[in-house]
DNA sequence: GTCTATACGGTGATAGAC
DNA sequence: GTCTATCACCGTATAGAC
């Protein structure tokens, strides 16, 4: 069993990301915490925007599947809505840190093209979701006051992930 | 009549650190669009670290004197709470940027200790500002479903942050 | 796969002439 | 006040040995 410094990566440039924004660590930082050196990053993600990509679908695929577990589970548009921010925050990495895509977004500036794109179908994947619940809620009458389910999604997806900015 | 080229100066850098966040752009991209050089910089603003808190101030103090005068001017809390999306976005700077304290929070970690409390000061006078337009809105039965003004302040600010960040 | 060594540009910052 | 010149560092990235 090799060590797997490549999940191992990963996983430390998302703590990391995610406590300091995406452009606040460096390949010196990653190396330091995961035990090698810069250079031999470098072999498992030639360029740092493969790692930001790399790091974006694979927690995007980890956001989809709580969702879509969550959606099932729940009794009703009410309980998978209140279940929504449990998946957004502490599912996905405990802790004073920050869901990836708020530090993404953040630097959004400098980021490439197809990390961009990854970035934002992971927003409208979310949106639809939420969409669905709150279409879900007004239907089955759990959740009061839906308007358009549409905006109502929009709406809390920016209220939770400002809230993180404010954290 | 000298140019003024300290207001300038911190006129272009929230311009910059408006779209592109605080670490998104350098003395040199400054420099450059002043249309002088960085070492000329560094005689009105020492180390970076003084521009951003310049820079921060006068954003504060900007917008206090907005919301100062959208209650005064406001016929009830709806009125109020109404105009502080426009005072939010438009009012302190056209187009496609962001409210400073979003780019600010966004690069948190690597602010100093001044910077990061002139950035909550103005965070808990926006909240408070809030909250007084809420109970207003409430006692005037402008504004309905109004739960704990101090809850729906903290939600409304987290929200138009958010909101700001996804675009 | 990981290492050492190195390249190269960009960064904030300083010294001193004008 | 602004300049030129220069600094030490840190960032990503590459070459080649092991």
């Amino acid at each position: 069993m090799p060590p797997d410094t490549k999940a191992k990566l990963l996983e430390t440039a998302e703590r990391l990301a995610r406590s300091r924004g995406y452009n606040g660590f460096s390949y010196a930082d990653l190396a330091a915490e995961v035990g090698i050196r810069t250079a031999s990053i470098h072999y498992h993600f030639r360029v740092k925007t493969d790692l930001a990509q790399a790091m974006l679908e694979r927690y995007t695929a980890r956001v989809r599947t709580s969702l879509e577990q969550l959606a099932e589970r729940s009794k009703n548009g009410a309980e998978q809505l209140a279940g929504f921010v449990d998946v957004y925050r502490d599912a996905l990495g405990e802790g004073s840190s920050v869901c990836l895509c708020v530090s993404f977004s953040a630097d959004a500036e400098n980021l490439e093209r197809s990390v961009l794109h990854t970035l934002r179908r992971f927003h409208d994947g979310a949106i639809a979701w939420l969409t669905t619940a709150f279409a879900r809620g007004a239907a089955d009458r759990s959740v009061r006051d839906v308007g358009q389910p549409a905006q109502e999604a929009a709406a809390a997806l920016a209220l939770v992930e400002g809230a993180q900015l404010l954290g």
